[in-house]
DNA sequence: TTCATTATTTGCCAAATGGCAAATGTTTTT
DNA sequence: AAAAACATTTGCCATTTGGCAAATAATGAA
């Protein structure tokens, strides 16, 4: 017996940036594969080239590396719908230099490249729409990024809080301290202090 | 009279990202507005909607903008043979948080919002060109922010000089101390112990 | 060249953050 | 419910980086 899937959540975010008629909807459907991630999997891992794209419709990832001092750094988070990949190297073929990795349970909605060139030769939207998610999702990479040097650790972890108040309480605080740039034990020795 | 000027460098740029014939070159040439800028000339201001791009014939840009202490912080450089603009916001419109400023003095061929738009309606590969642009810029970016938390001051200045060896040179102490995330004597310190 | 301006270095000490290991608290498994 | 595994907090002290102001050095203008 098949699971029944609603994938509203994916479709509607792709209609935020085009349009699309009933039968590519259909289409979409087909070609996305559901995949459950546990806490803790990986989903792409530094090193290969990510063979899929990954509409998140449950769950928390974050990305990862390790420092020249080898500790494993979180470099941001990503949520509940949104897409996730490292859009980089999953365009130029390339290793990716990053680990996608399930912070909680995740359900998930994967594209593989096949079925992505299948969309795109067949929705004449599609590209548009590709190109749209794309370019916000870098720039929202890039707001992730940006504001934490220059900001003593206090006020990051306020403004984290700011800007993702729903995440704080459902990630470990050790990635969280990478993250940020900070020890746990200075990370809660910060959170004590409020 | 009119100064003659080659636009060779940013022809061969956009020739990386996709065909054009002589005559889409031509009217190219034609939409680019040479700009001169001094050294420490605003090309665009936080707060204001950006309304040209410019790309980089020769010297270098800072994007920076004021943190909550009111220091002023480079969040990243931009040198030539790039294009240089608040991507986000110059395609939504909506007001830029950063400046972007001439650390050297700087020619550029600049594009108008209007520009654009006669090239894109008249150059049928130039959205797909831009695109690519758009994308590997946003990646460029991410590049450049991200690997500067989690290693140390030292560590994160001499991957500073290995990544773009010939900057380091060209830009005032205190924007790169900005950048690394560490005040000038720091970086005065660090450098003396090297 | 000389003066004025701007950029960089340095000394001294304070503040922020890290390292490590033990203690405490929480969650998961059996 | 108990044990095991994992996550968080805390103490103690070391290290890194900052703040400020003065000293040099470099650059640019007259």
């Amino acid at each position: 017996m098949t699971t029944f899937v609603t994938m509203d959540k994916l479709i509607n975010y792709l209609l935020e940036f085009g349009q699309l008629n009933q039968q590519q909807i259909d289409m979409v459907k087909r070609k996305a594969q559901v995949l459950e991630l546990k806490k803790g999997d990986y989903f792409s891992e530094a090193g290969k080239i990510p063979k899929q794209v990954a509409f998140i419709e449950e769950g928390i990832f974050r990305v990862c590396y390790y420092n020249s001092k080898g500790d494993e750094i979180t470099k941001y988070f990503v949520d509940e719908n949104n897409f996730a990949v490292d859009i980089n190297s999953f365009n130029q073929k390339i290793p990716s230099s990053e680990y996608v990795q399930a912070v909680t349970d995740c359900t998930l909605f994967v594209f593989s490249t096949e079925s992505l060139n299948d969309l795109s030769a067949t929705i004449i939207q599609w590209d548009g729409i590709i190109n749209k998610i794309t370019e916000k999702a870098l720039v929202e990479k890039v707001n992730k990024l940006s504001p934490m040097l220059a900001e003593d650790a206090t006020t990051r972890y306020l403004s984290f809080l700011e800007k993702f108040p729903n995440l704080a309480n459902r990630i470990p605080l050790s990635y969280l301290a990478s993250y940020l740039g900070i020890t746990q034990s200075s990370l809660s020795r910060i959170r004590k202090s409020i």
